[in-house]
RNA sequence: GUGGCCGUAGCUCAGUCGGUAGAGCGCCAGAUUGUGGCUCUGGCUGUCGCGGGUUCGAGCCCCGUCGGUCACCCCA
């Protein structure tokens, strides 16, 4: 039996990395104001319906219940939390700043960069809107990439805004259709041909020259982004910024700013997009709620390749990955008689919250070090016919302390307190 | 849904002209009867994805099929 397509395995090592990345982002995200919620995983497929329409049903893993409602797993959060914000909007304290961490699930078929379950962090502020509150988010995003290892040599937050296009198009009288093409084409330049996305322009009634030469223009000094480039510029990120016409997003529901993270290599997918979505509050609610909201994913899937393609070994995440699966003791039962008195030290170190591992079965000592040393122990204690003797090996540098059992869980706190002084990484 | 590439030991892979299957890593044992990382010695592991065809003979060639992967499509 094999995963099915699309979903995955993680093994210790590579849950520890994940596990390690996770812990991170949400400390940055409470560092921000930001409080942890969740949602179900499994929702009304209506939720998303509302939301983006039916075109959206098909890369949904959905299915009809025995109470005949129609179900979907999740395939983002933004929706629920939209509904979690409209049930309680008049207690909840504004502004409200949210975080989640959770698996999502889209029927694609999967390949690099994707996967048909996936894990986002998700970050979401409702309640306010204007340059202060994108640039708020902007900066979380860019908190939580630099977070993980990564500076301005390594990504880039392309931002726009939507309200560009409107702008563009304001002169030309087109139908509602028009611009929603157009966005399409802007959304795809760079991923199609230049003859398809060329033919699609002219279908929605716009000349490709002006379109393209309008996003070739620079566009920094737009008056649009002017109050956005000083709040960004006062939080000290203008070299992580570049302002791109070019960047919409493929969703309807944006009214506002619009951004993604990409590597500079342009590798990979998109690393993280966001934007305004100020209409969407009110639309899942049926307009028993109505507030302005911006938020932005970022998945697992690209910034865990991003991680290990820079292989730092010195990274904080791996360190702390390590950190999550290293041992700190291991009992070496030299003779077995000694055992029992092994057993009842171990429950109480491990009661004290020390890593502690010993072998279930009679082995060699030499297995047993061997052990010691792969479960990446610091400490080793021998246990044998001498009791109540017992010899504290420190594993790094060899050197064996011999003293009263009575005495050893002082000095194991010791040695461990110390070790955490000389690595505050490790302990 | 469409297309390219790949399926050989637990893992990574080699396998020449078609001639009965190999390496490294890992694992186990020993050198070392109470002491780990290195070294050395020995050992185990195969439905060559599956089915059919060609052939005296197929891991290798042909057809089909399943799986993986990458890309297209789509991308919240």
């Amino acid at each position: 039996m094999k995963t099915l397509p699309g979903f995955r395995d993680f093994y210790p090592e590579e849950q520890a990395r994940r596990r390690a990345l996770f812990e991170r982002w949400a400390e940055v995200a409470r560092a921000h104001g930001f409080a942890e919620i969740d949602a179900p995983t499994v929702e009304p497929l209506d939720l998303y319906r509302k939301k983006s329409g039916d075109e959206l049903v098909g890369q949904l893993f959905s299915f009809t219940d025995r109470g005949e409602r129609e179900i979907a797993l999740r395939p983002e959060l933004t929706p629920s939390a939209a509904r979690m914000v409209a049930a309680k909007h008049r207690e909840l304290r504004r502004p409200i700043r949210w975080f989640s961490l959770g698996s999502f699930f889209r029927l694609e078929r999967p390949q690099r960069g994707r996967s048909r379950e996936f894990c986002q962090f998700n970050c979401d502020l409702f309640g306010i809107s204007g340059a202060a509150a994108d640039a708020e988010m902007v900066g979380l995003l860019i908190a939580l990439l630099r977070a993980v290892g990564l500076g301005p040599q390594d990504f880039a937050v392309r931002l726009s805004d939507r309200s560009v296009w409107n702008q563009f198009v304001a002169g030309a009288a087109l139908p509602e259709e028009s611009t929603v093409a157009l966005l399409q084409a802007v959304d795809k330049l760079g991923r199609e041909p230049a003859e398809r996305t060329d033919a699609r322009l002219l279908a929605a009634g716009f000349e490709p020259e002006r379109v393209r030469s309008f996003i070739d223009e620079p566009c920094e000094n737009d008056p649009i982004f002017s109050d956005l480039r000083r709040e960004l510029d006062q939080r000290r990120l203008t070299e992580f910024i570049t302002f791109d016409r070019s960047v919409v997003r493929g969703l309807a529901y944006y009214t506002g700013v619009v951004f993604e993270a990409f590597d500079r290599k342009g590798e990979l997918r998109a690393i993280a997009g966001g934007g305004r979505y100020d209409g969407l509050v009110a639309k899942i609610s049926d307009g028993a709620a109505d507030l302005p909201a911006a938020g932005f994913a970022i998945g697992d899937v690209v910034i865990m390749e991003l991680i290990e393609a820079k292989a730092l070994p010195a990274a904080s995440i791996q360190r702390r990955a390590d950190q999550l699966l290293a041992g700190q003791v291991f009992l070496v039962i030299a003779d077995e008689i000694a055992r029992p008195h092994a057993l009842r030290i171990a429950s109480d170190l491990r009661a004290a919250g020390v890593r502690t591992d010993f072998a279930l079965g009679s082995e060699k000592v030499t297995r047993q070090f061997q052990a010691a040393e792969q479960a990446g122990c610091s400490l080793a204690v021998v246990f044998g016919a001498e009791w109540p003797r017992v010899k504290i090996k420190l594993m790094a540098t060899r050197e064996e302390i011999e003293i009263e059992a009575s005495a050893l869980y002082e000095r194991i706190g010791d040695l461990l307190k110390i070790r955490r002084l000389e690595n505050p990484n490790l302990q």
